[in-house]
DNA sequence: CGGTATCCTCCTAGATACTG
DNA sequence: CAGTATCTAGGAGGATACCG
């Protein structure tokens, strides 16, 4: 049988674990970073955030908004204006994935330092022609 | 000009974001997390966390282990057998995201209300037929 | 301003087959 | 047992054009 065509579903074998790529999601997280200083309008929220399309950041906010963690509020006012910010639940989202981001930030040097022993270790054994067969 | 063919130079503008990508990937949370009860050997840890490819587990633990979070112990016997186990910084990060894990799996009902509730604003908002222009 | 609709292009996960 | 090599479908995300 197919499975869905929806990737959200075909993923939710466990739920949490769409919770978390939503909120992890490369402009999930820089969203959800930015609206834990103030609420942000679409336009603002697109400069703030940087490199993100217009697309992409509709997207993203929609995902957050159905989960619960983003509230908008659109003004019926001529020209549109539309505030994003955070509800109490996405609040304590932005403060989780912003804790984790800061320790990545922390340890990101050690995590270099690691790639490098890695790699150079790679090149030794290719250099010492481990068995290579091509 | 065009950018490098390699999506983890592209996406590094914020080298930070890559390793967040690494951890909180699919595989990758749940390999920290098996991984934080005790090391497991390559099979063990297939059948452990379930549903996962060999292709994919290898390349997790080989991203992993080239950011420093994993050790991978090979033993030089026949049949081979290989050892995974954390590092230091690896339990660090383990925990990290096993708590954002574990407060996620807290809320995944309060994140299934509010999509609920978003889903029947959706719905009343079409049955009322506001200026839908098929 | 704040979005949608459409197209199009890579990337990536997964399946399969093979190796030391 | 513990992986690598190769192939492929389809999804993610960017560019562009358009709408209320």
């Amino acid at each position: 049988m197919a499975v869905s065509r929806d990737p959200d579903v075909n993923r939710a074998m466990c739920p949490s674990r769409l919770i978390l790529e939503h909120v992890t999601s490369r402009w999930g997280v820089l969203v959800l970073a930015a609206l834990l200083d103030r609420s942000y309008r679409f336009s603002e929220l697109r400069r703030e955030v940087g490199g993100v399309s217009e697309k992409m950041l509709a997207q993203t906010l929609q995902t957050l908004e159905r989960d619960g963690f983003v509230h908008r509020d659109a003004k019926p006012v001529i020209p549109p204006r539309v505030d994003y910010s955070l509800t109490e639940l996405g609040k304590e989202a932005a403060e989780q994935v912003w804790g984790l981001a800061r320790w990545t930030e922390k340890r990101v040097d050690e995590v270099f330092t690691a790639r490098a022993r890695y790699d150079e270790a790679k090149e030794r054994g290719a250099a010492y022609g481990e068995a290579r067969t091509p």
